[in-house]
DNA sequence: GAATCATCCCAAAGCGCTTTGGCTGCCTTA
DNA sequence: TAAGGCAGCCAAAGCGCTTTGGGATGATTC
């Protein structure tokens, strides 16, 4: 069933029915209801691609998502939490959502291609880097985009969500202190990613509001996985002057390091103290009543459906200032922090 | 740049910068070289709404996703990587991937929007029930559509990729037998799924195959979290009769329970051995050249690619009998298990 | 030299919708 | 009663592409 069909069934121009449907006012009452009626009697949904072609606008939103040439998506845990956020708004406002999937070394390529295509009238930058390249990309192809966290060289000229990610972590490690720890491990993600970047900061905020150094052995930063938990923290807990604590950057990780402490013969919380962050996903909640481990807490999926938000906003008012949006993370204390051992 | 300026640019017809882009004889080898430069060399890509609405054909494959109404639970942590390996398919034969995120109780909804909506030529069904009433539905309407998975009442009227999860969940509780092990605890799935259902059949037949009854008490079927594998194994494991291994649907069931474990005094692999099943997440890999876990291990990510692949063939061909590809998981050997305990 | 045939190109229709720019007929207003 | 206004409808153009149904040109055949 298309216009042309369900108008002639009515005895209507394809005009009035198109504009019965889509609640113009040149419309009498009487026929608004009648067109409407038919039009959930025979189900009938306007073609969407012929839709976006008339108007101009695909109804649809873009997620990018860069994975490394071996494959590896670089955000992947936290994507579909963050993804079905967005989609709760998505479809609560008649918009699509594609995905693509993309070598970090042809994303050039793929924004100017999503661009030229028209199949959406925005998208959703995924996993920024520092010096992120495609925020000037998008900007100078004219492709409106809000980013999944932020550059580090430029926070002001496009819109963005991310979490405090330096404050938060200075908290943790300023909680570690006030506990008496001070060799305090940080097992971070990849720093080229700037919430990476941003979380070493505010460890490092910590540590210089009390005048101390840091010892840099006791930093790390890799991809972020469960092994890698476990093989550095392996490492680091087989040292004379072993970290008494650690902060992670993801569950994960922390679940790694705590298979580590597990195979070391030593306590969570007792001997050893983690903090991680905890992206709230939904298969990998942090324990139940009490959290298996102290965390800084933000939930991805909120940061999908306020992505999703002021993408919408921005698109529907292209002239707007850019708009940001800060989420300050919780800090929960679970089990697995505990005063510093006397050593 | 659109197809009216690039042909008027080049004093060419549309129909002839068309064709010599798409690959038709009709067309001078030097005037297509021309053309293709021409496009190369303005960045010109044909608008996919305009092309779609010409052809007939969106060039996209709709994923959608089930949710339950409470929108907490069930994103998927396989879904990344399924998702992932579909794309790559996808995108090497030019198509877009569209998601849909939709809670259960509207899922007939959905679907009947999204073909009559147009913008996708076939999708991927995620989550298969054991009577899953969106196959019919889906037959109905006539969408293409292939299964991730399989619905147990009708397994041949339609495409689908699925895991041998029956022989895999066996040969992990015969692997178990030959070891000694008697108390065998399942940590299923929900059973209303399709996979958990065969799941458990596996783990019956080994039962049966040995002449032994099951004790009911030991199998336990709930959403695969890491909560529900540690609360589970520390009821069990505080039971007079203890199981002395335990077989789990997911790494992350087996993490809680490894949980459990530690907070218990056993030691994995010595006290209590753990099988699980591994979907080779590219964030959770079962530890490095020796798996943590004894698996049964089948990529999830292959499976995307399967689907997407199975799932293309039959849009190019719609008449053909419906496609299947059942994928054999095999059993890596880790540290997680050993003989049991001389009780 | 006329007829036939490739070869290479083009004009125009059509995909299903929105939107512009009317056109009617009836009601106000002075 | 004429002028103006307005509610309610419609025809047709246009979005950017593909594809049908030719048309011109030059080479080949008898």
């Amino acid at each position: 069933m298309n216009l042309k069909e369900l108008s002639s069934l009515l005895n209507l121009s394809q005009t009035t029915v198109s504009r019965a449907l889509n609640g113009y006012p040149e419309v009498s009452e009487d026929t608004r209801v009648r067109v409407q009626q038919a039009a959930e009697k025979h189900n009938y949904k306007p073609n969407t691609r012929a839709k976006s072609l008339a108007t101009g606008r695909a109804m649809a939103i873009g997620h990018v998502i860069p994975i490394t040439s071996h494959h590896e998506m670089v955000s992947n845990p936290i994507f579909g939490d963050f993804v079905s956020g967005a989609s709760e708004v998505y479809s609560a406002r008649g918009f699509d959502m594609n995905l693509t999937v993309v070598e970090i070394e042809r994303e050039e390529y793929a924004y100017r291609q999503i661009k030229n295509r028209g199949s959406v009238d925005g998208i959703v930058v995924h996993g920024p880097r520092m010096e992120d390249s495609r925020i000037p990309l998008l900007q100078e192809i004219g492709l409106p985009f809000v980013v999944h966290g932020r550059a580090s060289s430029d926070t002001s000229s496009y819109s963005w969500v991310d979490v405090n990610n330096r404050r938060a972590f200075k908290r943790a490690t300023d909680f570690l202190f006030d506990l008496g720890h001070s060799k305090i491990a940080l097992l971070n993600g990849l720093e080229h990613m700037d919430f990476a970047h941003r979380r070493r900061q505010g460890y490092e905020d910590a540590f210089a509001e009390r005048g101390l150094m840091i010892d840099t052995k006791v930093m790390d930063s890799q991809e972020m996985t469960e092994v890698y938990g476990y093989r550095s923290a392996m490492e680091m807990l087989s040292w004379e002057q072993a970290p008494t604590a650690f902060i992670t950057s993801s569950m994960v990780v922390a679940i790694g390091v705590r298979r580590a402490l597990t195979e070391k013969g030593l306590v969570m919380g007792r001997d050893v103290s983690i903090i991680t962050h905890d992206d709230c996903l939904s298969y990998l909640q942090n324990g139940a009543d009490v959290p298996i481990f102290t965390a800084t807490r933000s939930s991805v999926r909120e940061a999908g459906r306020k992505s999703a938000e002021l993408l919408l906003k921005t698109i529907q008012n292209p002239l707007s200032a850019p708009l940001t949006e800060l989420m300050e993370a919780e800090l929960m204390v679970g089990q697995s922090t505990g005063p510093a051992p006397r050593g």
